[in-house]
RNA sequence: GCUGGGGUGGUGGAGUGGUCAAACACACGAGUCUGUAAAACUCGCGGCGCAAGCCUACCCAGGUUCGAACCCUGGCCCCAGCA
């Protein structure tokens, strides 16, 4: 298991979580806001990135962290997640080939990602991890679907290392100054088929390992027996990381199973659809993660706040919780005000950030962002 | 006081003889959201019931009609214009 995560501003103390800042920006927050959640890093995507911008823009800033102006780390997303949510939509095959992905776009323009392509514009990007494109295995495929997703995905790692590789020499980039690679195990609900893709990919050899696809069952219950098969089937010195993953609890029992790297879009969209996370706790001392039910949703938009003049949280120290009450942020909902967005994006990060606190060994080092 | 328009659910506002428990919107309530097509979406919203369904409703009181929120008579109230 790794101790820290290295980045190009030092070493962060595991586990983290990273927000999701798909198109080098969290919505509605900026970069200042973020570092002062205490957040360590942040996720950008491959896809929405390689659409907005262009070479030129990325050379002359010398990477996404530069261009927004962001000091943390930064792990950039191949474009795995659209070939699911946008390739294969429907339960179509999409344009998936063993070549890469080729996406519709508005228009009669496509975009087509492969591993080389995803691995190129990512080292452009200069993140402190990239991830290699993967074959999603959609939700309730069949035996042979998932198969050959897998079998995709063990391909396309291969040749994306290969490119890695061959950019990393190019650019003089030795061990230790290179950014970590990270493969994605596929395979479903399947645990034989997600050994099978773990050990395979453990074979080509990688930095981290990713819990990719669908984690959620039908019954709405996270998937742990593939967290568990992740974990058990990949080289123990490796990184496991939680793709998209997950809700506080679901977090908590991850790193119990030896994942250390988190990003979803959770925190900020409920921010944006008025779900705040509330520790039930007096003090942020006073949290215990491993409780049952150690927090519930703060609704701040309901008729009875009002006229309510205590703050969101009490265990918490974010920039609303410190100075406003929420019949002020229920007034901001009320008349759409963005500021409201902001302030509650801003809530939610601090949630998470404090979580990923109570979840570090203790005395390991705080992220000094 | 005269003239004209109008009184429908929490609100605004459709409906103008049967298919109306009442469009649509807002408000309110309950949910969903997991490598961001998402400041989005779904559901409920007279009462009772798990439900099929039943009951009470369109200012008030009468009337016409097989049948009225819709037509007629009277009353009360509101709004606009003129005095």
């Amino acid at each position: 298991m790794k101790q820290y995560f290295k980045y190009q501003g030092g070493k962060l103390p595991l586990p983290v979580f990273f927000p999701d800042a798909t198109r080098a920006v969290v919505r509605t927050v900026d970069s200042q806001d973020i570092k002062a959640t205490g957040t360590p890093g942040v996720l950008v995507n491959t896809y929405h990135l390689y659409l907005d911008l262009g070479r030129k823009i990325l050379e002359r800033f010398g990477g996404i962290r530069e261009f927004m102006g962001w000091k943390g780390a930064v792990i950039s997303d191949s474009g795995g997640f659209q070939v699911m949510s946008l390739a294969k939509r429907a339960g179509k095959r999409g344009g998936v080939t063993d070549k890469g992905v080729k996406f519709k776009l508005s228009g009669k323009k496509t975009l087509e990602l492969t591993p080389e392509t995803s691995i190129e514009f990512q080292m452009a990007l200069k993140p402190d991890m990239a991830v290699v494109l993967d074959d999603f295995t959609l939700p309730n495929s069949t035996r042979s679907q998932a198969e050959e997703s897998v079998e995709r995905t063990i391909l396309w790692a291969e040749r994306s290392k290969k490119k890695f590789e061959e950019i990393c020499d190019q650019q003089g980039l030795t061990e230790g100054k290179r950014p970590y690679l990270l493969a994605v195990v596929q395979g479903g609900e399947n645990l034989k088929l997600r050994r099978l893709c773990a050990e395979r990919l453990a074979e080509i050899g990688f930095d981290g390992y990713g819990y990719g696809g669908w984690p959620i069952l039908d019954n709405g219950e996270f998937n742990y027996d593939v967290a568990r098969t992740i974990a058990r089937f990949t080289p123990k010195e490796s990184f496991l990381y939680g793709l998209g993953i997950g809700k506080p609890e679901e977090v908590v029992n991850l790193v119990d199973m030896g994942f250390q790297i988190f990003d979803c879009v959770l925190p900020t969209r409920d921010a944006r659809h008025k779900r705040l996370y509330v520790f039930d706790s007096a003090s942020i001392n006073q949290i215990d993660v491993r409780a049952d039910n150690f927090y519930e949703f703060f609704s701040p938009q309901k008729q009875i706040h009002y006229v309510d003049d205590s703050p969101i949280s009490l265990a918490c120290d974010c920039l609303l919780c410190k100075n406003y009450s929420r019949a002020y942020l229920n007034h901001l909902f009320r008349i759409e005000e963005l500021t409201a967005l902001r302030l509650a994006t801003i809530h939610n990060l601090r949630f998470y950030s404090i979580l990923m606190e109570k979840l570090r060994p203790t005395g390991s080092d705080p992220v000094g962002v």
